[in-house]
DNA sequence: CTGTTAGCGCATTCAG
DNA sequence: CTGAATGCGCTAACAG
């Protein structure tokens, strides 16, 4: 096949020098009218698209530089995502690509909008986002876009801002799936249980809807929701008292919370049928759950491919300007045995 | 961060030029054995790592080549395995790769085999190939790669071969997953049966094994193994015999084989409990028995990432010479239920 | 055997 | 406003 269209064939049948085309193709100015037309046109008729190595090459004096904002590295399930970032930036790597992870607590909006901006005076290229939804947050979001900076939020979203897109889980499916696996393992007048963490955090609450949702009329009810606030205390006592209070439970839901407080009264109850049970995500808790034969199924968001495809997106955006098509991508969202493991 | 370490670093620090430095580095031939290893040991210490995208761009002018042998197109699995291909092309179109496919019976191993021949007599780089399993094929692939160019097996396996690596599923374990699928939807003493294509056929037999293995001392029985041939007549004929047989049947494993027949057969059998069935792969059969709320679960093996890692696999050993590390590289393995569609 | 040189396609000066 | 020139790191062809 013919070598693809280069710069320098839109030049010459455009009649113009190379730096012409490239200054119309970049957007930058110094080009009358006519002229830009002329070869915006001409591009347009041979195809153009531009070499990514010669592109990346031409960068690599002045590397990219993107800034990754998450929680503390403490937390498993985010190492990951790191997993997943490091991977896309390994295959990047010749390319020139230079990461910048700055940790920030969850609780403190402060501290992340003023990474943020920190991040963009430093002059990096790219911000990837992965902390609390907050107007302080949206803010800093905004001016830094506004400044040609762009963010791309992951794992959680920052709704109502100008982040480029958001990639994460479909949190009401997550929830769906919940409910057609609880359908499958019991029989149906039957009676299951739901444990979350806030249900005032919306990505909490669209699991347990989605959860509702999927299960009215199907024959298994919902005796009750719990929330344990994401402490071992709450959700201990809570889920134990409702347990206790109604012996015909056959199945829990934990949508999310603290699995180690379920598991700790899910051994205690001592019952000669266990309960079914379907937990989210791969942490150690969980993992350590299904080996023990207490917990079923659990739901995976794929962590590493959220860091993967946010990187990616990110790069394509700052090197071939190229915008992502949505505003929200979806990572597949599976399911997980002990047999998977 | 500094930048990079280049060919032409290390070429001062030897005291030669960068000809000399690049011979060294890719191997290639008049070079005197003392300055060989100088250069390396220079290379080693500064931990020089090839820039990509210069390494793509000066390729640029005779791009890659890689061939594709596959299945017929009609075949839908295949089809997503492609999607697969292209996305990692897409990604790679850049820096010059170029896809022939070659589509090829799964019947007859001489025109796979002459296919072979034809592509590297044709000059391409490098090979994935995903037909069967045979000896003329064998041979065909080992000339190929002694003579150069490397060939990848995907999706089924060319065992006993010198192909540089395979990447596909893990048979076994998604036979695993059936049985402990099974196992947390029927109740405890049951039946069950299988319905697989040719247990001749390493592939079928394996998942057949798996399923069989981990269900040994569940008190989950297999009362029948049928083998269908991947024929409408054959397996309807028998499934419809076996269920007619034993009608404490309780819950189907469907390893593979010819999912029409096997959907015919459990409709007319009008049954008060629906039977638990479990499939594999997502083939339009499989969707449509799930949507009609047949089918319980199917595992798919991911065929999009098959064709995605394969295509990158190749890439990165035609373009850096880079062998991957294993041999079998085992695709994600997944669980989908209606609800995930 | 080894050094030199001319591109690969693009971004980015610096002159006009 | 536009053209020409230079270099990114590497390969390959050509001189020595």
């Amino acid at each position: 096949m013919r070598m693809s269209v280069t710069i320098r064939q839109i030049a010459v049948k455009a009649g113009v020098s190379r730096g012409t085309v490239d200054r119309v193709l970049n957007d930058r100015p110094g080009v009358k009218p006519h002229v830009r037309e002329k070869v915006m046109a001409i591009a347009e008729e041979l195809n153009y698209v531009p070499n990514a190595a010669a592109k990346a090459l031409a960068f690599s004096k002045k590397p990219l530089h993107v800034g990754i904002i998450m929680p503390p590295r403490e937390i498993e399930f985010f190492q990951e995502i790191r997993d997943g970032i490091e991977e896309a930036a390994d295959e990047l790597k010749g390319f020139g690509i230079q990461l910048e992870y700055c940790y920030v607590s969850n609780q403190n909006p402060e501290e992340g909008a003023a990474v943020i901006r920190k991040l963009v005076e430093d002059g990096v290229n790219g911000i990837m986002f992965s902390v609390m939804d907050d107007d302080l947050i949206r803010l800093s979001i905004n001016q830094a876009v506004d400044s040609g900076v762009p963010v791309i939020t992951f794992n959680s979203d920052v709704e109502q801002s100008k982040r480029i897109c958001f990639v994460g889980q479909n949190l009401p499916q997550s929830g769906r799936i919940a409910a057609g696996l609880m359908a499958r393992v019991l029989r149906s007048p039957s009676k299951v249980l739901v444990v979350a963490g806030h249900l005032s955090i919306y990505a909490h609450r669209a699991r347990v809807k989605g959860f509702g949702d999927h299960l009215s009329g199907s024959g298994i009810d919902i005796v009750q929701v719990i929330e344990g606030y994401d402490r071992f205390e709450d959700t201990y006592e809570k889920l134990k008292e409702a347990l206790t209070r109604y012996p015909e439970i056959e199945g829990i839901y934990m949508a999310t919370g603290h699995i180690g407080a379920c598991m700790d009264v899910v051994k205690g109850m001592n019952r000669p049928n266990r309960y079914r049970i379907i937990a989210n995500d791969l942490m150690p808790e969980v993992e350590q759950g299904m080996r023990e034969g207490l917990i079923d199924f659990t739901i995976v968001q794929n962590p590493a491919q959220q860091g993967y495809r946010s990187i990616r997106m990110l790069y394509e955006l700052i090197l071939n300007g190229k915008m992502p098509e949505q505003q929200y991508y979806y990572t597949e969202t599976s399911i997980v045995i002990p047999e998977s493991l």
